[in-house]
DNA sequence: TAAGTATATAGATAATCATCTATATACATT
DNA sequence: AATGTATATAGATGATTATCTATATACTTA
């Protein structure tokens, strides 16, 4: 046992809520602005700006800001990583 | 938005403990009994069924009762389908 | 520069979580 | 039947989490 389990345990963290499951999801369809997230969720802009926090702080997505607006994406080598320890798994599994 | 959200955060919030995510690993090479699962970490008996609990009911993993021994092996079906939701949405970002 | 818009932070709170000790249950063996 | 071993449950506790309201900050535009 000598992987990277702190670094998945954290993605995963990240995504133990519904509401940060489905913003991934609506990431992988290309960058988009926290207003627009906040359109899709019956949650308060503190309450969104708490969610991108973490998972920003997780390396999932990455932020940038464009004049006002902060601009989110996901962050491809970080979903990559977290893919293949799944893959792996489901591909050394004796049924 | 109309996919398994729910499903896909319950298996999130079950490996969202690094406990838990070393224990999925070491499933991946076979079906393990709990006592020797608790060998490789430094947790009571009552904690390391705590955790047994939550990864059974998230549905990533299945037990039977073999004598006094418990096994524990991951429910591959669960994997394949938590792989998938990584795997479509790495294929579809655009970088 | 004043007003408006987008986002972040602070502080509070109720709920959930990870862990422990103590104890119960289930099965096996002598 | 009594004892020992493996696992589960109960109950307690401190830490973390998701959410809110109120407010601050940053940027843009009239």
């Amino acid at each position: 046992m000598n992987k990277n389990y702190k670094q998945y345990t954290q993605f995963m963290k990240a995504l133990g809520d519904e509401t940060r499951v489905k913003i991934l999801d609506m990431l992988s369809c290309g960058e988009l602005c926290a207003c627009n997230i906040l359109e899709e969720f019956h949650i308060t802009q503190p309450t969104l700006s708490y969610h991108m926090k973490i998972l920003s702080e997780s390396g999932l997505i990455k932020s940038r800001k464009d004049g006002i607006w902060m601009k989110y994406s996901i962050n491809k080598d970080s979903l990559d990583l977290l893919t293949d320890f799944f893959e792996k798994i489901s591909n050394n599994i004796q049924k």
